[in-house]
DNA sequence: GGACCATGTCTAC
DNA sequence: TAGACCTGGTCCC
């Protein structure tokens, strides 16, 4: 269950092991046993992420395009594979590793002009070393809240669930806010920590958003660990008392996502 | 074994 | 905004 932290680190991962190398693709499930047949013993030329994309690059200017959506999953191992289950959609393997892909909502082969076109119409993504501008040219315009906004690949691209409701509960910022509320100072703070945020994400393969000073151990309380495997100020933390005001954590549903917060700290 | 839920997105009404 | 879709983990019977 990804966002752009884990989409980058795949792409990092893709090439360590099979970049430069020719890979066997295979569709155990069927699904995409076409596109498997087309790059099947091809060399993987690179590998990148913009946002929750991935995209796996082979010769002729054809690309793997995976969206791993809310159910997707991609799992490596070390050869030789075992017998694949019926449900993996893609495997890549060579002599050393192999790749699975479960459960995307989109696994597909792409043109460059395919691809540019994704590229396109996705916001800035933080991890690609783009600024916060084009971002907040639309922010500062939009009545949508500042929560809605996030969310929107359009407007910054990678950002999930998690980081939303983290790096909104770390600036203070209500999340029913509008956009063009938002003053140029918090937007650019809220560009770089989720920069920042997200890159500690890939370098540990999970979500911590709560400061060294609010630790449990910091703030002489028993440890904790919250179920998805991160540190979270308020993520799923929902009835539960806020690390810092001791309030409570509150949930409600905003465009069919389940927003967190903590009205105390983050005060409308 | 079944219901329900989840870090996502698209489409139809 | 509701429903669809892709899978797997957890909880409850």
């Amino acid at each position: 269950m990804p966002e752009g932290h884990t989409i980058h680190r795949l792409a990092a991962d893709h090439l360590s092991r099979f970049g430069g190398r020719a890979v066997r693709a295979t569709s155990p499930q069927g699904k995409f046993a076409d596109g498997a047949a087309l790059v099947d013993g091809q060399v993987m030329e690179t590998a990148e992420a913009h946002g929750k994309h991935l995209f796996l690059g082979f010769p002729g200017s054809t690309w793997i395009h995976i969206h791993l959506g809310l159910f997707g999953k991609l799992g490596f191992g070390t050869a030789p594979a075992p017998p694949p289950a019926e449900t993996v959609r893609l495997r890549l393997a060579d002599t050393e590793a192999y790749a699975d892909l479960r459960g995307p909502t989109t696994c597909a082969l792409l043109t460059d002009g395919d691809k540019r076109a994704i590229h396109a119409r996705l916001g800035p993504d933080p991890l690609r070393g783009d600024d916060g501008e084009r971002a907040w040219r639309r922010v500062s315009r939009s009545r949508s809240s500042v929560a809605a906004l996030l969310m929107d690949q359009k407007v910054v691209a990678g950002v999930g669930n998690v980081y939303r409701a983290e790096v909104l509960f770390r600036h203070g910022i209500d999340p029913y806010r509008a956009g063009r509320d938002l003053t140029r100072t918090e937007w650019d703070a809220i560009w770089a920590d989720l920069a920042t945020l997200m890159r500690e994400g890939v370098r540990n393969n999970r979500i911590d958003t709560v400061r060294p000073e609010h630790t449990p151990e910091a703030m002489g309380r028993p440890p904790r660990v919250d179920d998805h495997g991160g540190e979270v100020y308020v993520y799923r933390r929902t009835g539960m008392p806020c690390h810092i005001c001791g309030g409570e954590v509150r949930t409600a549903g905003l465009a069919a996502r389940n927003l967190f917060w903590c009205p105390g700290c983050q005060p409308g």
